[in-house]
DNA sequence: TTGCAGTATTCTTGTAAGAGAATATACTCG
DNA sequence: CGAGTATATTCTCTTACAAGAATACTGCAA
């Protein structure tokens, strides 16, 4: 992936806040609804708009999409997501989607219980 | 400065050319048209679009307009400015400006003498 | 099968850029 | 002042998004 296409992906603040999230964790996109407090359309098109651009990976569980990053990631996009981790520590927006995620994954909501599923095994046989 | 507003003025490839060189020295912009070989009226409006946006700062020194980096800058902007040079170090055209950077500064052509003239001293009177 | 939850796509509208040509401005030097 | 150099701005055209509304698709469960 070139350079640019990174900071493409990362130059609006939905898909930053979304990218900021799947550092943390895959998700599904009504999680993203949850947290970030946008419309569906929204959050699926840019996750859309993600994955056409090799920032994203979905796999389906049932009805949910669970969306990650890519497992395998070049040097630059490691950098730069690194990075953005760092400098979300000190935004108040970044910092309370990580507390919105934390709840959401201890109340152990149907999809929250999800969240690892993607790599190791299935709800239901 | 808001971070997305850093990627914004990241997610252009010309952009990002000239903010990499930037790191590395105040330039004015018939040096961005010699280093990136590209049309003078697309340089001098990515230039204003950076300085429009916080991410340059420009100085007249006679004839020249020299633009810089601007001097205080937040830790969101430093963090991903030395991103930046770390990630452009293993792509080749990057790396062919810094080498025609380099060039320039040693052949001693008039705007390039006057590289740190923006801090210290004038050229003249 | 039907209904429903979760998600995606299509359509439309508005807006921000990006590019190039032509022109304007700012400054220097003679 | 006039000419020349360096840079900026304006205009026009074109494309890429971003957003919201409406609708379509997909899989599960009864």
């Amino acid at each position: 992936m070139e350079l640019v296409q990174i900071y493409q992906c990362f130059c609006d603040r939905t898909r930053l806040r979304i990218l900021h999230l799947l550092t943390r964790s895959p998700l599904c996109v009504c999680h993203f609804q949850d947290i970030l407090d946008e419309p569906q359309v929204k959050i699926s098109k840019h996750l859309s708009y993600l994955k056409s651009h090799g920032m994203a990976v979905a796999v389906r569980q049932g009805n949910w999409m669970i969306y990650s990053l890519p497992a395998r990631r070049d040097a630059e996009l490691t950098k730069n997501l690194k990075c953005l981790q760092d400098c979300a520590q000190s935004d108040p927006v970044f910092a309370r989607d990580l507390r919105k995620l934390g709840m959401l994954q201890k109340s152990g909501c149907q999809p929250a219980a999800v969240f690892s599923a993607g790599a190791r095994g299935r709800r239901k046989s």
